[in-house]
DNA sequence: CGTCGAGCTTGACATCTATCGAAACCGTGT
DNA sequence: ACACGGTTTCGATAGATGTCAAGCTCGACG
């Protein structure tokens, strides 16, 4: 199983299901739950969350898997491993420039995972 | 380590950590992310985002744990079990009436994560 | 006071996951 | 062509997790 280009994201879970209300208006079917917790699983871990808040924030909107391994004490192989996850769950995006790969954010899940959480009122 | 009463929330990971700004605008620490990963990872079983959404869009603000076992195909342990992860992640609250329990979303931490997420424009 | 039903807890088990080191991969520069 | 540094993949392993069955607790109701 060959990748051959950077910039594909893996592809979200099945297909790019339509933005859903939030969670406190309407109960999400079996279907959408499954969906999205993957997406919710993959924040789920501490390293992978401050992963993702270091790719959302980053300036000029990406940053270097270089940047992002010092920040931690892990090896580079359980970086690569979570980015991965993070990657396949759809909520970021990679491509390489040069010898250094870039990671940047997929707001669009992101903004759908936001929606599904408000409270509302 | 006996908890007496029901209506307690096992209280949030550690203390109610301020309400934070969008990862999109600013990277979190190590000590936040660990604490809202536990609430992430809660959501990150599609079981537990299924009750969560029922217990979130309940009309009257709370649902019997009576309505909710029949919607799965599990036991009911396995429901409690799951129920018992979304009360330590602070994104529920449970309370005895009668023979029945009753579960009710809490608002502000869903309100957190909701803001977490967001990717602002 | 004894029993019954609704939920919770415990113990056990199979599966998944986080982590590492080693090896493979892939541009770059010499 | 070769060696080098950054990144991913592979294989292995300890620990976490989802699930069930069985036992327990707490009110309700005879």
């Amino acid at each position: 199983m060959s990748k051959s280009e950077g910039s594909v994201a893996e592809a979200a879970p099945t297909s790019e299901r339509q933005c859903c209300p939030p969670i406190a208006q309407q109960r999400v079917d079996a279907a959408t739950a499954a969906d999205l917790a993957i997406a919710f699983k993959a924040l789920g871990d501490p390293v992978r969350l401050q992963l993702m808040s270091m790719i959302a924030s980053a300036p000029g909107g990406e940053i270097c898997v270089c940047d992002l391994t010092p920040a931690f004490e892990i090896s580079g192989s359980t970086i690569s491993h979570h980015l991965k996850t993070l990657r396949e769950a759809g909520l970021v995006d990679a491509r390489r420039r040069a010898s250094w790969v870039y990671y940047r954010p997929r707001p669009a899940l992101m903004r759908q995972l936001s929606a599904l959480l408000d409270p509302g009122a």
